[in-house]
DNA sequence: TTTAATTAATCAATCGTTTGATTAATTTTG
DNA sequence: CAAAATTAATCAAACGATTGATTAATTAAA
């Protein structure tokens, strides 16, 4: 009943469509409960398929962990890695336009990013978060980076923490996205909200964190220190 | 054998000291491997006592967690309370307290903190996600009201975001000691290391913190708009 | 017809919890 | 004080439920 009413958009909805259904629904069911959390059978009820079909299509549940993350991550390097080579710019303005792209990507796909670190947070070293942390670390380089070609150049100050500023600008992004039950009492209005997201949250966030690297790192006339 | 070995101490360990050895031990394993992926079976073979325990001190796994805690928010807020309150220092100061007693304390208790942050940034709200919001809360108001003040009495910019400000400094210990596979590489140590924590990570972290927020909260000079 | 997709039924393993029995410690009673 | 009664602590074993995974049978597609 339920089944049949989905398959309005093009009557046949072919393989991939599936799979991708299937990612869908896991990466938000994932988000909500964590990966122990989420079971099997949740996950096959929610996307209205057969359980097996898990499994047929992508192993086992740690497949479809997987699959959700590879599917991510194939966009996910290119444009920051175009920012941080394009030398036609001079550093602040690549800090502006990754903090642009940054946001907007990490917003829009919140379930997978809130999936992500839940289980880089895992202290337990496994081959999961080995492949979690490189794949984050690419971003964090080309972050770093851009700032220490800024410093170098003379236009950002000497005496800054660059190491330390990464873990600013990712972290304030995982503390409005990642725990939006707090997040949302503290800025008053519901951060999951895809129309809060789009119109409040995420100039706010840009504007902010902008202004933020301005005061930490320009040199607006003199001395600081 | 490796049980009478332990009771070396003082020959009688009695009641609450048992208790608090489980508790000890399931905090940890609740980090390592979360709430759902630490057993209960687990913790108990962890902490050398029978499975039944557990049930019998803390009537549930949840009652476990829950106890965890208690014992961690008893003393939580009243250190950042004091120094809120505090009327006889201005918001600077006591914005330099507050970062000194929050982060040695979050650092020394980082296993707790990333038990808690794991259960939080599930986006199904429960029961437990609202007493934990509540209680995170608490911090937060204390360290906005300090900020405010600030800006009522002109000793901070006008136009800043507290809000945001909140997320920034909560955020980046967040990303510091949640994820600490990712935060080794990115300053060179192993963030987990107790000695790396006292000696490196506690000073650089409250250095860092308060140059960030007095670049974007104090008035150096004269326009930054 | 042959292959691929899908299903219901079932698997062993593990989950959190409970049980009844046993031991150790404490209190009450004579 | 000594014996009896009570309480607290601890244990191995088992509970029903749920987990991820697999099977064999059935349907749909090529």
């Amino acid at each position: 009943m339920n089944q049949t009413m989905e398959k309005d958009k093009t009557e046949k909805a072919d393989k991939t469509d599936k799979k991708d259904h299937i990612l869908d629904v896991a990466e938000k069911v994932f988000a909500e409960l964590g990966y122990d959390g989420a079971s099997t059978r949740l996950i096959s009820g929610e996307a209205n398929v057969n359980m097996a079909m898990l499994n047929y299509y992508f192993g086992s549940k740690e497949g479809v962990f997987m699959a959700i993350f590879e599917r991510r991550i194939s966009s996910f390097q290119s444009i920051l890695l175009s920012i941080g080579n394009d030398d036609s710019i001079n550093a602040w303005e690549k800090l502006d336009r990754y903090i642009e792209s940054y946001v907007d990507r990490v917003v829009n796909n919140n379930c997978f990013h809130v999936m992500l670190h839940r289980e880089i947070s895992k202290s337990k070293k496994t081959e999961l978060t080995d492949q979690i942390a490189g794949i984050m670390m690419k971003n964090v380089s080309v972050f770093q980076a851009i700032i220490d070609t800024g410093i170098k150049s003379g236009e950002f100050k000497k005496d800054t923490d660059s190491q330390l500023l990464v873990a600013t600008i990712f972290g304030t992004k995982n503390y409005l996205v990642n725990t939006p039950h707090i997040s949302s009492l503290i800025i008053g209005y519901d951060v999951m909200d895809k129309e809060n997201q789009d119109k409040k949250l995420k100039p706010r966030l840009k504007t902010y964190l902008k202004s933020l690297l301005k005061a930490y790192l320009v040199n607006e006339n003199d001395n600081n220190k």
